[in-house]
DNA sequence: CACTTGAGTATACGCATGTTTACTAGCCGC
DNA sequence: GCGGCTAGTAAACATGCGTATACTCAAGTG
């Protein structure tokens, strides 16, 4: 039924390549950089292929400016140091669960392998999770410390992707908790 | 030098379908399942490439099979439920710093995210190290805290692959050793 | 030694991908 | 209102992939 409504979308270029990078960070968040074509994602924003190459010059340039918009996790790591490992937890546990809200980690617990975004990746997981980590940590180790921690993060999400979803009780919750005061502890 | 010293391999259908299985094994490992391709594994094999399809039906048909013929990790399982969190530490602590000498949680590290095979690495990860890990623990939650301790090996090796490796210091693998603790605590 | 079997080979098929190339047409300044 | 810049389009290109086909020829058997 009605058969020609598309109605003619003003042409503007920053609208666009808007479009195509929230159609991105979707499809990247929900599927990883390899499993999503060039294709997907300028039919999932409703614009020509080539647009996408025009604006982002490639798929791992497209894929980059996704990270680069992408939020940090600053609200995780300010706060009070003593309750850190409880929000790590939460956070945690939430992500035995679902997909993160934020398609970064999302994206990055993808995707992360493919040489062409490795290296993009790879920044954005440092600066924007590991680093702002680290610098709220005081004591020796800081550095490792922070890997730990994030090591687990990462690897709730793996076991999630990979084995299946699982509900959070209160008891994983605390579990959590006690886990990332082991890897935080000075 | 030597132009023509390949000197005929005997015809030998067993001894093939083994190198072939053998290249799959260390290509799989190091470089995951989509990276790699069959042109890839038949070279390394010196096998012809219709010889793929051939011994084991399709690419992801070789990647069961491999999965299939790697040993289990019942060494790490079995022995005292007392040091268990310091043999899971240890063995941890090595992920840290190379990548699997077996290559079966190197390849299911990797390659697992591929719609064709996330089924077999599942399948895999869930009867070799999930189901033992949880048969050998008593108490309650046995399902959740093998699935932690799991998670945490996981993202061990996901820290390393994304970010780089680090040489695990005695501090780090008692903070593993803690952590595994807190992970497995009924 | 003929003959059959099947391991191994060379090559091509079909397809999906990222990328690029010409082309079309809407918007803005004059 | 018209001309040029450029957003947007359609189509093709080049490539690499997994897979399938048709063939060759070594080895074992009578």
């Amino acid at each position: 039924m009605n058969p020609q409504v598309t109605e003619a979308r003003p042409r503007d270029r920053e609208a666009t390549r808007e479009r195509i990078l929230q159609a991105a960070r979707t499809l990247f968040g929900e599927q990883g950089y390899e499993q999503v074509t060039v294709r997907a994602i300028a039919a999932a924003a409703d614009a020509n292929i080539a647009l996408v190459g025009r604006y982002f010059g490639s798929k791992a340039g497209l894929f980059a400016a996704v990270l680069q918009g992408e939020p940090t996790f600053s609200e995780l790591f300010t706060g009070s140091r003593e309750e850190l490992p409880r929000r790590l937890a939460e956070y945690a546990a939430q992500r035995m669960r679902h997909p993160p809200d934020s398609p970064i980690l999302r994206t990055l617990e993808r995707s992360a392998y493919h040489p062409e975004v490795a290296a993009a990746a790879r920044e954005r997981l440092i600066s924007a999770v590991l680093g702002p980590l680290e610098a709220t940590l005081s004591g020796p180790d800081a550095h490792a410390r922070a890997r730990m921690a994030v090591s687990v993060v990462l690897g709730i999400g793996a076991m999630r992707r990979r084995v299946g979803p699982e509900e959070p009780t209160p008891a994983d919750v605390d579990r959590l908790t006690a886990v990332f005061r082991a890897c935080l502890a000075d």
